[in-house]
DNA sequence: CTGAAAGCGCTTACAG
DNA sequence: CTGAAAGCGCTTACAG
């Protein structure tokens, strides 16, 4: 079943049966009516492939992760597919399991299919990332979530600094005036926006940080965060707030101050960083700084599109804002 | 840069360097060495796309699946990607969502790319399953870890029967006598092969099961298993041994087995199911029956590709054994 | 508004 | 062993 044998049915030429199928104006209404119902009783589809080779487009991108399993990695893919889905576009996934010779063969392979744009995405960094591990001429792509790319390259990231400013006013605004931290580690390049924010925004408040509050955590797990928010809690000048980089250090925060019979949010208040679905489930539930995993999933698949269809590729970095889940942690 | 481009600088035709490219034993073997070097010094690359429409192939699989984010997705999909990086195909991954719209539009845009066949896999069933959403005319597929499929389609799924029985062998052959099982909702249709398992394994025994020790939990979830063991372990004959029809469900019986203050294996033994990665860090580490995930993935792609090739498609059960890891919570 | 013709980059009988 | 030619199923100038 192909063009041909509708153009035959319909007693038309394959040209027009095209002109129909791709929506041209050049087509009389009652010849483009008698095609569409030659197409929908004949039940044709056209061959992908064919119109591929042809038009030099696919109408298909790709993403390209290494971190399929990754916690943040289902919602950026659901934005990317929401943009795709407004083009018309496919979208496809590639796993490289964190194995660069597997995103190197991944992306030949991707580049032979003829994909329109990539899109490269990861939770754990496999590798330094100036660009993709394979030059990709002509083919745009835009990097999302990845952090540590030097080079100039199109890349969606969380607004990490304003984020924490978010938080800080918050807490500042509801009059709590010493401000504990806990950080992730160090090595991850958002830990230093997030203290940045927060620092920025304390001082605005007239207020200062104290550097006994102020830590990395060697993790992002929560007992990191518990034994943190313990050693906080036993100084003898503990702090009325904490705020946790991650949802998963506030869950250790909450049960180290629980522990120690300490009130939420009437002795300290505490706000976390991600909004995943424990956040809503802690007792109390957790003020968090909601990670805007869609809408970077969505702006990054907006950018593909916009390169493929010959928008200018800007190099640079998008910062998409983080926004604050006010919730029983911070405003009892 | 096309084959013309390649058949060109090597003074060849581009009917040679596709014969070299397919690695066809009708060249000369000096011929083939120069095709060879221009190739690699061009970095010539093929087109697939072109490729594809003229030989009718894609070397492109694709799975399908409802639950992306499932538990068992990616062990299943590392496996059907196994088997076809022997075979040197491609796999993409579409996900539905769990909704049969999306099931249906991916199913159609797969078969318009022409991939040469499918895997349908799901965590969470979303609608009875008689066959594919959509009639697939002449593309391959295999249903991988699809329970519910009463019409005979090729359906790749734990030997779920096989996998009690070596639990309740071990149980027996180390001396334990009155055997409780907590299994999952009555609603999957794996709880009726695992309890069915057991049973027979038991009787072969010459035990009984008690019905009071035999229950279905509301949930797979370590709260219900909690409170399913805390219940037998209350009885005035309570369990030497309790087999769980999941590692959840096994989480929450060694907690309720512990809060009683009997110790394990001592007073009783425990054997969970599924082999998640939680069962080696539980205390003790969990005897479990190892879902066989990789190797129904393995199995599903084999299969596929094998009916790609020609092979008859068989329709009908294929049930992969489970395997018991012992650990330390059935031998101290 | 419609169609004949060329061509996208390959592969595949087939002739030599 | 090698190559000329046809053709996979579309789309796209272009002529009418």
């Amino acid at each position: 079943m192909t063009m041909r044998d509708v153009a035959t049915v319909a007693g038309v030429s394959t040209a027009t049966v095209s002109k129909v199928l791709n929506d041209r104006p050049d087509v009389g209404a009652e010849v483009r009516q008698r095609v569409l119902e030659t197409i929908t009783r004949l039940g044709y589809r056209p061959n992908a492939v064919a119109r591929g080779l042809r038009s030099r487009h696919t109408d298909t991108i790709a993403i390209l992760t290494d971190d399929l399993e990754g916690i943040f990695t289902n919602a950026l893919m659901r934005g990317v597919e929401d943009a795709a889905s407004e083009y018309d576009v496919s979208v496809l996934l590639a796993n490289s399991y964190g194995d660069p010779e597997k995103e190197r063969k991944h992306l030949r392979r991707l580049i032979d299919r003829q994909v329109d744009g990539l899109i490269i995405m990861s939770g754990n960094r496999v590798r330094p990332r100036p660009g993709p591990a394979l030059p990709l001429p002509g083919t745009p792509y835009v990097f999302l979530y990845e952090y540590g790319t030097s080079e100039p390259v199109p890349s969606v990231l969380p607004d990490d600094r304003g984020g924490a400013v978010l938080a800080a006013r918050h807490l500042t605004g509801l009059g709590r005036r010493r401000i504990g931290f806990i950080n992730g580690p160090a090595s991850w390049d958002a830990t230093r926006d997030r203290l940045e924010g927060l620092t920025v925004t304390v001082h605005e408040a007239g207020l200062t940080l104290d550097p006994a509050l102020v830590r990395h955590a060697p993790s992002w797990s929560p007992e990191d965060g518990y034994a943190l928010a313990e050693s906080m809690l036993a100084t003898h000048r503990p702090p009325d707030a904490i705020f946790c980089a991650s949802d998963d250090l506030a869950t250790g925060a909450l049960a180290a101050i629980h522990e120690r019979g300490l009130r939420i949010p009437g002795d300290v208040a505490v706000v976390g960083f991600d909004d995943r679905s424990l956040a809503v489930h802690q007792r109390p539930p957790l003020t968090t700084v909601a990670l805007p995993l869609h809408e970077m999933g969505r702006t990054a698949g907006s950018l593909l599109l916009a390169a493929i269809n010959g928008a200018p590729q800007r190099h640079e970095l998008i910062r998409v804002p983080c926004e604050l889940k006010v919730r029983a942690s911070t405003s009892g």
